[in-house]
DNA sequence: ATATATACATAATTTTCTTATGTATAAGAA
DNA sequence: TTCTTATACATAAGAAAATTATGTATATAT
């Protein structure tokens, strides 16, 4: 995923704010989507995007929508109702994270 | 740790970071200190501490030296040459993340 | 023809944490 | 004086979330 180990539990609160900002999307599409919005700074991994995003799917959070482009398969994924009261509270955590990290690595600063 | 999984991968930044400040602290004051600079959001697990603190030791990032105060042992670790360089890499990867992360997460502003 | 890109998936392993214990001393409250 | 809480270390079992390594299959570009 990088080289820093800090982004170890953010991929959820990742996957799910992309939903929410793009109605829906398959597992390619947010893997390059992610590279892109990051400058290449962060790459996910198929073997964590795709039991992530069946996960998220057996919680509820999310639907799912199997489509064949150029006789490829692709599964569009799209927030539930929950997903998205879910993506609320996740940004708030990621929201207050920072502001912990930040009181205590600069701690004049708080 | 804490209620959000986003804390994963961020105890040994806390730890260098915070014995790059204080020259020397021992576990238990490390568990304390941070409790106290994030109001109780944060609070270290035992479990998880001091394996950390044993490996990051391990590592050659860490000196130990034991003293007897009340009766009661205590560890204090300092940080090495090496642990003060790899504590100057961790905050800017933490810096780093925070960035991209609101890159992701407020692309409007980024 | 061959490599790269697209698009999914899973299995084995590793890392990092939680939860549950365990030992021991000191201090404060009932 | 007994019991709880605080101080101070430690480890073991298990869970969670990732990495790394595969595997399948089609499309496109060289």
């Amino acid at each position: 995923m990088s080289n820093s180990k800090l982004y170890k539990g953010s991929l959820n609160t990742i996957i799910l704010k992309l939903l929410n900002e793009h109605d829906k999307m398959y597992g390619y599409e947010i893997t390059q989507k992610v590279k892109a919005l990051t400058k290449g700074e962060l790459n996910i991994t198929e073997g964590a995007l795709y039991p992530a995003l069946h996960k998220l799917e057996a919680e509820g959070l999310l639907d799912v929508e199997v489509a064949k482009v150029d006789n490829r398969l692709r599964k569009y994924y799209k927030l539930t109702e929950t997903g998205t009261k879910e993506t609320v509270s996740k940004l708030q955590e990621l929201a207050e994270y920072i502001k912990t990290m930040q009181a205590l690595v600069n701690p004049k600063l708080a």
